[in-house]
DNA sequence: TCTGGGGTCCTAGGACCC
DNA sequence: TCTGGGGTCCTAGGACCC
């Protein structure tokens, strides 16, 4: 038996879930956003396949969603809701034979042995139909990236085999962006660098490319297009690094006494969080975005690791207070990272720390492969 | 852009140390 | 001062993903 890497993607999920529970909306242009308002300030976060015909789509502000689609049906984000059903799925999932790692509400990756992937493949889309009646769209690969990209050329509800002997077939005409791991800014450096496609990234030159984009970015965006990936499945539970909370405001914060009050009220409820996990904070950042969408960070330190709900608080305001410029805010965020070494178990400390490397990211050993020849080899 | 909220990782530069 | 050459740690910013 073979092994197969499988991606597990439900179709418009938030939407698909609205459907289900008013199944009036079904046939219906559904956007998921916000708080459901489509006049206030935030943005799509699924639109039923119906939308996307108007071209509407996931991260689309809904004030212009609602001009490209003014007969949608708008609805807020149900958290509660999508945590519910994205636990039924993943149960399903765990169910199978398989290491299952999930990447989020909607998506998980299988590690599974089998001669027949596509089989597998459509056995596990009626196990998740039956219990939940979502469909899901399912990629095969040889790894975690090839299933990953797969996904999509099955949708919706569809199957897709995407491996290491079909890669430059289906992809390597596409733009670089389509890779996973790449988005618009990488895209467009790699344009003015003069590589637009899949196939000319897989043949780009590893030193120039450390050379643009750093000593581990650079050769990990060659190997990336060349559909490689050695990076396991990971079925053990999630650990976060960081919990956070925070807000975008519907009219500009002008006043810095509002900004204070504001940050105080995120730091409460990131403790709340924080405290509920039992696990010690180690450092406080504080973000603010400025009216003309001008991001910055400020970070506070605790001496020592502590889930004290006064101290995470205290410092959370002594990090606005590295702040400086006082225009109006648009956005506040208040951030808590947990130590990284010390985990919430006394942990053996061998010399681990990234040894997992759960990550689509480079591992180290792999950081700097002596040069070795782009295409044509084994992943 | 009229551009959310919750995350992750990498990079560059400065500080510090020997 | 004509001011080394690593290492390592920390921070802020950038980019990306769901």
């Amino acid at each position: 038996m073979a092994g197969w890497v499988l991606h597990v993607d439900l179709d418009q999920f938030l939407a698909a879930v609205e459907v289900l529970r008013r199944p009036e909306l079904r046939g219906l242009p559904v956007v998921v956003g916000g708080d459901g308002d489509p006049t206030k300030r935030g943005v799509v976060s699924t639109a039923s396949y119906e939308a996307r015909a108007h071209g509407v789509h996931s991260g689309l502000p809904l004030r212009l969603a609602a001009r490209r689609c003014p007969d949608a049906v708008f609805l807020p984000v149900d958290k509660p809701a999508y945590d519910a059903v994205s636990a039924a799925v993943m149960a399903v999932l765990r169910e199978l034979d398989a290491v299952v790692e999930v990447l989020g509400w909607d998506e998980a990756f299988l590690a599974v042995e089998t001669d027949d992937p596509e089989a597998y493949a459509r056995d596990v889309q009626r196990r998740v139909r039956a219990a939940t009646a979502l469909d899901c769209s399912i990629g095969i690969g040889d790894n975690r990236l090839q299933a990953k990209l797969a996904t999509d050329m099955g949708k919706p509800a569809g199957v897709f085999r995407l491996t290491t002997a079909s890669w430059f077939d289906v992809l390597g005409d596409r733009p670089t962006d389509a890779l996973w791991g790449i988005g618009r800014k990488t895209a467009k450096k790699l344009a003015a660098l003069g590589i637009d496609t899949v196939r000319q990234l897989a043949a780009a030159d590893r030193e120039a490319m450390a050379a643009a984009f750093g000593p581990a970015t650079g050769p990990w965006l060659v190997r990336l297009a060349n559909g490689r990936d050695r990076s396991p499945v990971v079925g053990t539970p999630y650990v976060a690094r960081s919990r956070s909370r925070e807000t975008t405001f519907q009219t500009d914060l002008v006043d810095w006494d509002d900004v204070r009050r504001e940050v105080a009220v995120l730091a409460r409820r990131v403790v709340d969080d924080v405290v509920a996990e039992q696990r010690p904070v180690v450092r406080v950042v504080v973000k603010v975005r400025h009216a003309p969408f001008f991001t910055s960070t400020h970070g506070q330190p605790l001496g020592q690791a502590t889930s004290d709900a006064a101290v995470i608080e205290a410092a959370a305001l002594a990090a606005l207070d590295r702040f400086e410029d006082r225009r109006p805010v648009r956005l506040l965020g208040v951030r808590a990272e947990f130590s990284r070494s010390a985990a919430p178990e006394p942990e053996q400390k061998p010399e681990p720390e990234q040894k997992p490397e759960l990550e689509q990211k480079p591992e180290l050993e792999q950081r700097v492969p002596a040069r070795e020849p782009t295409v044509g080899e084994p992943t």
